[in-house]
RNA sequence: CGGGGUGUAGCGUAGUCUGGUAGCGCGCCUGCUUUGGGAGCAGGAUGUCGGGAGUUCAAAUCUCUCCACCCCGACCA
């Protein structure tokens, strides 16, 4: 290709728009404009990228037995209802209406549509397993939109579905499609990691994310260096103390907090660990009866509520924070100041595991001002009717798996792997008939890449303060060549076309400026763009029959025969000669 | 949806408080010079100042209203 008949559009200046590295760089380099909030065009340059990591997924799924087919973006209401997730998806769904007034909606996902494909199609349990999957657009309204193609409301998904005869099958092909999925990302090059996830509302036994690793990341992962434990923190366990309670050795007192409401401001003044203080947290939530219930969650003062672990303890399933009306009304206190000492027979109080170990700690008095100090459960305030887990993990905790601590990072969910068992296929009635000829429910697994995505977060990985350093598998272009003096110059245009030409026949992506910039522009340019190799062509080389080259992450050019650099450069991608 | 903020040329912005000719940098076009790290000079084009309504002799500026976008929270590939 030859930028002189290309598009390239890159900018000196990033919109205000974009906060994050990936989204300034991505709209500086002319990969992708924006349209609306969350929906984004991907300009040539952009496309290629997009294109290259569809490439990999595609490959790596075809490898691993999948069948690619393409369902419609858009779908009719009736099939959403079956499974009943019509309502349930709610306004994350975009719905439409055509001109006979029927409803059908932009698709989020496509389990219904190909629980149907499977339910017609497959008759027999000589049919299976099968696995198919699609690279197509999903449009999800977000709440939030943000970070440009990271969370867009339309993106690029490659979704999988496999059913099954039994539970072993689906197990195996979760499996499969596990390291498949490895495979894709290390392929990509990027710094992953897979780990156990929570399943939400769809439920199943096994679910994994991959992560891709950035300190932008969304999501919150705990691991162990001794082990291979790793876990998105939604659902990492926090394992209780193993040393039991101490027996109280302070005096109940109250303690002067005229301004201090937040634990650590409290531990400050006290001159105490903020590991001694504990905070509550008041939750409403419906009991059986639909009766709005008072709840108040105990924590240490250092840890945070995980409230996906809250949300699974009976009765608080739908349960959300408690208003400041509704604290005074049932500790007489306002928030800042509340705790579990003396509190009405109405309050249920639960705790964390960790506070259920503590003695002598520090925590609210329920009266405006004052905390109280050498606090015990037992003696000053009954145990709690409820101790669980309700905590998210920190640095240096347990791992649950008995080996080692656990370790904390962030990263992009770019892929998420369920074990869907027989949810929607009961719902939607896809049987099969067995060897003795009975009907039986299919077992079904689900399996997501964001391909769009996977974009944003290579780049938030992958990025220094010239622009975008792209892994060789998805730059856009493997090499590029910049022509010094391309308009002005016989020699080096020869040289240029000649080289260009070479690097084409020999397989390799190659982009050729042929702009005739001066050289800091070209530079400027397939630096920001993120071109992982570059060969710089010149008046004052040639005159020794010699080029320059220097990878993306090279700190200097080096000095090559003009005869050596396609050899080179096939080296440098390992491609063979 | 709740809280905070921003809308002025393709991008970045000044001007808004205190109403009075819409300005700057980058980019773009033309010409000349230049040519190994985002060139110089000269000339030029591009604005419903987010939309609408109002106040006023006069509105980018004040008032009301609508819209869009961004940031913080709940959602997720």
């Amino acid at each position: 290709m030859r930028a002189s008949q290309f598009f390239l559009a890159t900018q000196k200046e990033a919109p205000t728009e974009a906060e994050l590295v990936s989204h300034k760089l991505m709209l500086r380099a002319g990969l992708i404009k924006r349209l609306g909030s969350g929906l984004y065009s991907w300009m040539p340059l952009g496309l290629r990228v997009l294109r290259k990591v569809e490439a990999v997924v595609r490959e790596e799924m075809n490898k691993a037995g999948a069948l690619e087919l393409l369902m419609p973006a858009v779908q009719p209401k009736e099939l959403w209802e079956e499974t009943g997730r019509w309502a349930v998806f709610g306004p994350q769904m975009l719905k439409i209406r055509d001109r006979h007034e029927r409803d059908f909606c932009f698709g989020p996902t496509h389990e219904e549509v190909i629980t149907d494909i499977a339910r017609r199609e497959i008759r027999s349990y000589k049919q299976l397993p099968l696995n198919f999957y699609q690279i197509q657009t999903k449009f999800r309204d977000e709440i939030r939109p943000r970070f440009g193609v990271m969370r867009a409301r339309e993106f690029m998904m490659k979704d999988a579905y496999s059913f099954h005869t039994s539970f072993e099958s689906l197990e195996q092909t979760y499996d499969v499609m596990y390291q498949a999925y490895s495979n894709v990302f290390t392929r990509l090059g990027l710094k992953f990691r897979a780990v156990k996830a929570d399943t939400g509302a769809i439920g199943g036994d096994g679910s994994h994310e991959f992560h891709v690793l950035a300190d932008s990341g969304e999501d919150a992962l705990a691991y162990c260096e001794q082990s291979d434990y790793a876990a998105n923190v939604e659902l990492a366990e926090a394992l209780p103390p193993t040393a039991p309670r101490a027996a109280p050795a302070e005096a109940l007192r109250e303690v002067a907090t005229p301004k201090q409401t937040a634990c650590e401001d409290v531990a400050a003044l006290l001159g105490i660990p903020v590991q001694r203080t504990v905070k509550a947290i008041a939750l409403m939530a419906p009991d059986e009866a639909g009766t709005l219930q008072f709840h108040l969650l105990l924590l240490r003062g250092d840890h945070s509520l995980n409230e996906i672990k809250v949300a699974k303890l009976a009765g608080l399933a739908d349960f959300r924070f408690a208003s400041e009306d509704e604290i005074r009304a049932h500790l007489n206190c306002p928030p800042g100041f509340i705790g579990p000492v003396a509190v009405s027979e109405r309050v249920r109080v639960i705790a964390d595991a960790t506070v259920a170990a503590m003695s002598d700690f520090v925590c609210g008095a329920n009266k405006p001002k004052f905390h109280l100090a050498g606090v015990n459960f037992g003696r000053d305030l009954p145990e709690p009717v409820l101790v669980a887990d309700i905590r998210n993990v920190i640095e240096g905790d347990a791992s649950p798996d008995g080996k080692g601590t656990l370790s904390l990072c962030r990263g992009v969910e770019v892929g998420h792997i369920f074990q869907l068992r027989t949810k929607y296929a009961k719902a939607m009635n896809a049987t099969y008939l067995d060897e003795n000829g009975q009907t039986q429910v299919m077992e079904m697994g689900c399996y997501g890449i964001g391909v769009s995505r996977i974009v944003g977060a290579a780049i938030e990985q992958g990025n220094d303060a010239r622009g975008i350093v792209f892994p060789a598998a998805m730059a856009p272009f493997e090499v590029a060549i910049a022509a010094i003096g391309f308009d002005r110059s016989d020699i080096v245009r020869e040289a240029a076309l000649k080289l260009h030409d070479e690097l084409q026949a020999a397989g390799i992506d190659v982009l050729l400026d042929d702009r005739g910039e001066r050289p800091g522009v070209m530079f400027a340019d397939l630096e920001l763009i993120g071109i992982p190799h570059r060969v710089v062509i010149g008046d004052r080389g040639l005159q020794n029959g010699e080029v320059e080259y220097q990878a993306r992450t090279d700190a200097a050019a080096q000095a090559v025969a003009l005869t050596d650099i396609v050899g080179l450069l096939q080296k440098a991608l390992c491609r063979s000669a």
